[in-house]
DNA sequence: CTGCTACTTAGACACCTGTCGAATCAAGGA
DNA sequence: TCCTTGATTCGACAGGTGTCTAAGTAGCAG
């Protein structure tokens, strides 16, 4: 029954410990915004499992800089990463940090 | 293979429609604080699925209302409920907002 | 009614956040 | 070399957030 070591056990089946929380909030708070929880989504469902910033921008109505800082956010944040290629920069997503918040959610324990 | 109505495809499957990722920021906002990942967690866990006020107080370094104030955030954002009965106020969540958040982040879909 | 306990609301204040325009950096052509 | 395009950084500013103390409300017991 009782099966995680700690790190993992969803939120409803014990007490997140003081560490854990604090290292689980700033990740939701990165998706506490509409429109980092759209870039999110438009990297992770982007053909190729990456995305250009042009491939983004266009998606808004916001200037460049104001993407550019969401974007930092959730790379900060350690939701998704990127590489400049030549002209162009590319993001992509982390999956397992999506996958721990998910877990940690979840009505109870996922088997790994 | 897609099966998703829109409204609960996970994000890496689709973009987020504009209306569903306003829909969600809130509720992760709500997430992105230790203290309320914490009373959360403790409300969930709890014996009997809910908790008094009191029973949460004591497992922090704040005041009362700061505890009371991080309790309305997560009540606005409809991740718990709460009641009075008598001289005590009780706490719960509400399983279908986790449920959807969890589902939101997941790898894949996950079958209803 | 008076007082006591449990909890919430109100007001204040330092700090953080989302947005923009302007400037800057990086890479690739003329 | 200089110019153009893609993207980030900087500086500023309105508005939001977490915390506190003080004050208020709700129920219970004399």
């Amino acid at each position: 029954m009782v099966e995680a070591p700690g790190c993992c056990a969803p939120l409803v089946s014990e007490p997140l410990r003081d560490g854990e929380a604090a290292e689980l909030a700033p990740l939701f708070k990165a998706l506490g915004d509409p429109v980092r929880l759209r870039l999110l989504s438009l990297i992770a469902s982007h053909a190729g499992g990456e995305a250009c910033v042009c491939d983004l921008t266009g998606a808004f109505d916001l200037t460049a800089p104001t993407i550019s800082h969401h974007l930092k956010v959730l790379r900060q944040a350690g939701l998704i990463d990127s590489e400049r290629r030549g002209t162009w920069v590319y993001y992509w997503i982390n999956p397992p940090a999506l996958e721990r918040l998910s877990a940690v959610l979840a009505p109870r324990a996922v088997p790994v």
